[in-house]
DNA sequence: ACAACTATAGAACGCTTGTTCTATATTGCG
DNA sequence: CGCAATATAGAACAAGCGTTCTATAGTTGT
């Protein structure tokens, strides 16, 4: 039994070339990568890989990956019970920052000291996605300047004033009397084990 | 006083061409983006982006991007303050998949139901990192076969047998007589606002 | 067994790429 | 002003690119 060449096998390679060296190969590179000694082979696969909708190829004939590089599947609920392997293969593949960061330009990550939110599930030691110039909607978190001190809390319009709150009973909310230091908005929550 | 071509202002076009396209541009295509009429002026510019650390060439002459696509400054702590423009420049740009994924090929994305884990801050309706095949330490937070239904929960080892715990007092412990299924150990949770 | 298909090799080719050279406006500075 | 530095244009060029063609083993199906 010979070892066959899989289009799974060539995607894999090829991934892995494009994470390592920030571009994909070249045909010529492909031959070292699959191990043939002729171009017309490296042709012969890729358009087996563009036929099985894994590459493409853009009106310049460059080859232009699908799937992001280090995206994820996204496997559903838990309850669903645990996805099988095939089952996995054929789940999108999400990459975590098109997933998360809608405005890329205006967003930044921040590092949650302090226990005011507690009750949303934002611990100490998270880290926030923070949009800047979002206009910032009822029931929203904030990133706000109170006392002279930033933390975070939901945002709520009272009439012509606005209320910051915490959610945690040990702080009682702020009513905005003056002016008010609102920095972004929270889009997005954090937080990784293993650090 | 004339517009002048800047070194970020041609940066943020290219990375918008990369984004689109899912490839750096030719010279030829980066004489529309600059909107100049000569290949020999990208090359100026792309000199000035390769001396100034923001593109590199390999040995074949590709341009490859030095910094991820769609990362994110991280800014350090809340309390610090708020960022300045200035001082976000200098700040480390993270891409959240080199980030939170460390093993991209075991790793998936799961939506998590139920409020077992509440006081961890793992709320319905969050996302997991599950990664499957690590061995769970004690306080790992794993996803579990608890009587035919998969749920999080922490990971004990007491003797020879094994507990998991809910972080809700409302769920009892679960000691594991027979065999256990462990899914996988939670590497990170992701919640995001703004769906 | 023989045809049909799959997989590989090698060579030839046109075309675009990135590079380099010369020439010329435009701007900055003392 | 006048000189140097900066910024743009256009043309020429070799090299490497992806493509295509022909030929030939190896594998599969009936």
């Amino acid at each position: 039994m010979k070892e066959r060449r899989t289009l799974k096998d060539i995607e894999r390679r090829i991934s892995d070339y494009l994470r390592k060296n920030g571009r994909m190969p070249t045909y010529s590179e492909m031959m070292e990568l699959l191990g043939v000694r002729s171009k017309s082979v490296v042709d012969f696969w890729v358009k087996k890989l563009v036929a099985g909708g894994i590459l493409r190829k853009d009106a310049h004939g460059f080859l232009i990956p699908l799937r992001p590089l280090s995206g994820l599947p996204m496997v559903g609920d838990i309850r669903a019970g645990f996805p099988s392997p095939a089952e996995e293969e054929l789940r999108d593949i999400i990459s975590l920052d098109e997933f998360l960061v809608g405005r890329p330009d205006s967003s930044f990550l921040l590092k949650v000291s302090g226990d005011s939110m507690i009750n949303e599930g934002i611990k100490q030691g998270d880290l926030v996605i923070v949009e800047k110039g979002r206009e910032p909607k009822n029931g929203d978190i904030v990133i706000a300047e109170v006392d002279g001190e930033w933390t975070l809390k939901y945002f709520r319009r009272e009439g012509k004033s606005v209320v910051l709150e915490a959610a945690n009973p040990d702080y009682p909310p702020i009513r905005a009397k003056t002016e008010l230091r609102i920095g972004g908005v929270i889009s997005a929550v954090i937080r990784k084990y293993y650090l």
